[in-house]
DNA sequence: ACGGCCGATGTCAACGTTGACATATGTCAG
DNA sequence: CTGACATATGTCAACGTTGACATCGGCCGT
């Protein structure tokens, strides 16, 4: 900035003035400050300025376990759109689902001097050391997951209700045994969530929990190794439930190569190519991008400075019927 | 910081020390810092500390042009992957294929003094105007797409070879009219060149190229409607091509409600369910993550002092064959 | 006992920017 | 012609941190 107002003649606080648009300023000073910095390629350092004024950076810091993950890639997408229309820059980093990376990134984020924080937590995190931020006044919102150890805004996603729904379906197609193929690791709140849900619905039935029903994998192929030890049961089930969308696709990957077009299936979140595949997909569907973009609302309303207590807001899913959730038992 | 050396009774320059473990300091003061720095939750200033020294920020930008595209999602996990283990962090920000948005973004990084910059260039882009930075040494590095006026590193997947091979494939088995289901906009890199791939594989088997088999859809749904007009010509395509992830989706979408598996199919892009489909999808795999990994490679490669000129590295493609690609031409 | 040296800490200025306040020049009413 | 006022610009300090250099006390060898 020094080196434009040299140039021009003036000094660097003309330079300011004119860049920010404040206080009286020339105009033919100003164009030949306009030019200069063009001519020098000036480009402002954001960092000084934030420093001297004090002021937060105008970006948000949001932390997702997974970029390469289309669940998450989508939830992003919903978070930048509501922000981007505030002029807000979004940083995002991943944790790779692990809390010592999560809170290292977390810490350069406050480093940076974002000026809210939006976190889906690892699944084994804690999020006590937050506690100073928030009482700062730091908008922190959590996606997806709630926080641990902190009350604080968190959008998530019906899951108890929805997979409730989605088993409550199975049911009613007269099954009675009833796989569920879950995430990784257990003690993920939404893998809890919707487990209970599952059992939530067997209840509701009168039907008896079996723990042999309930396979884990964290990927396509584990989900896919999964359903398949669960086929392989003494007394196997005769209907699935995918615990979410990695699972989903694991489950489909796996009666697809098994040829078995006889298991029901409802997954929890839809998939893009749900209606192609045989028999179409009997999807629970969250909407990742609305979750995204109501937790940007959320952290909008606290810099606007909404003071109030911490909410919880929770998006609905729909049940999508298609056809994989409504085949019968098969005999036998 | 000063709060901290007021608390522990010594110069905010012996705190610095303590923190960036600089110098020689007493035992006893060290300790007695570390406890204020806990106690009143000090966050150093990295803002503050990247304009004392001049040094550009840790950070790495990163431009998609959508993030809710699993394709840019996975390639920003590839860049992610390889950039995490330097310690520098990723800032990612969507252009949403707008060149104004671009340009804005770009901005804001180089304000806030990124130390490298990684752009997937939306369609319409024009990037002269970086080089200025260039030449002051700031590494800047393209992905999928080169960039528009400007000589720099780029790292791009050898779409015109993979789309030959899959539209080859395809006239091996028997096909002679074969349809082009593409992104949007026609100006765009990948379309280019996987049109011309499609083009280049005609040509080298003695067929005519008809601009009628050239359907366009940037989504998924318009994919489908881009798929059904190519099959409601009066002399019918008996195979498709799909330029790209959503355009493959779109094809397998509108064939199965039309219930046409007789129709052959390469989709550019592999699916995660492309084995599960009827028939299993025949796809040109890209490797996304791969491609962000690759840049990242160059972009570190370019921070450590390489100042080699621009490198252009291509990432092959692998035809995978499933079964919807071999399908024989429908008699008629 | 003294010079030299090392360890521990302090002082000061500077990074690039802007807020608060001051100065200079011109305009206009009375 | 004077003073009040607006316009255009300048001066200075400060934001939080650290590099360069200064200071101070003590220990060592001779």
């Amino acid at each position: 900035m020094t080196d434009v107002a040299r140039e021009v003649g003036v000094t660097a606080k003309t330079v300011s003035r004119v860049l920010n648009d404040e206080g009286p300023v020339a105009v033919e000073t100003r164009e030949r400050v306009m030019e200069a910095v063009r001519k020098l390629g000036y480009q402002p350092n954001l960092m000084a300025r934030n420093m001297r004024v004090g002021a937060r950076d105008a970006a948000i810091g949001l932390v997702v376990p997974e970029l390469g993950n289309p669940f998450f890639g989508t939830v992003a997408g919903g978070v930048e759109g509501a922000v981007r229309a505030r002029g807000l820059t979004l940083i995002v980093g991943s944790s790779d689902e692990t809390a010592g990376h999560e809170q290292a990134l977390i810490a350069t984020f406050l480093a940076r001097r974002v000026s809210a924080l939006m976190v889906v937590p690892a699944a084994a995190g804690d999020h006590r050391h937050l506690r100073a931020e928030r009482v700062a006044g730091l908008p922190i919102v959590f996606l997806d997951r709630p926080a641990a150890g902190l009350t604080a805004d968190c959008v998530v996603s019906a899951n108890r209700e929805g997979a409730t729904a989605g088993v409550a379906h199975l049911i009613a197609h007269g099954h009675r045994r009833i796989g569920f193929v879950a995430d990784l690791p257990a003690a993920l709140y939404t893998r809890r969530e919707r487990l209970q849900g599952y059992r939530d619905a067997l209840d509701a039935a009168g039907l008896p929990f079996d723990r042999a029903l309930v396979e884990t994998g964290h990927d396509l192929e584990a989900a896919a190794s999964a359903t398949m030890r669960l086929l392989a049961l003494a007394d196997p089930p005769t209907a699935l439930f995918a615990g979410n969308n990695l699972a989903s696709m694991g489950v489909v990957v796996a009666l697809s190569r098994a040829g078995r077009k006889d298991v029901a299936l409802v997954g929890f979140d839809d998939l893009p190519l749900a209606e192609a595949l045989d028999p179409p997909l009997t999807a629970v569907a969250q909407d990742p991008a609305a979750v995204g973009a109501a937790a940007a609302e959320l952290v909008l309303a606290r810099l606007d400075g909404d003071r109030s207590r911490a909410r919880r807001v929770t998006v609905p899913t729909r049940l999508i019927v298609r056809g994989s959730g409504e085949l019968p038992p098969r005999a036998g």
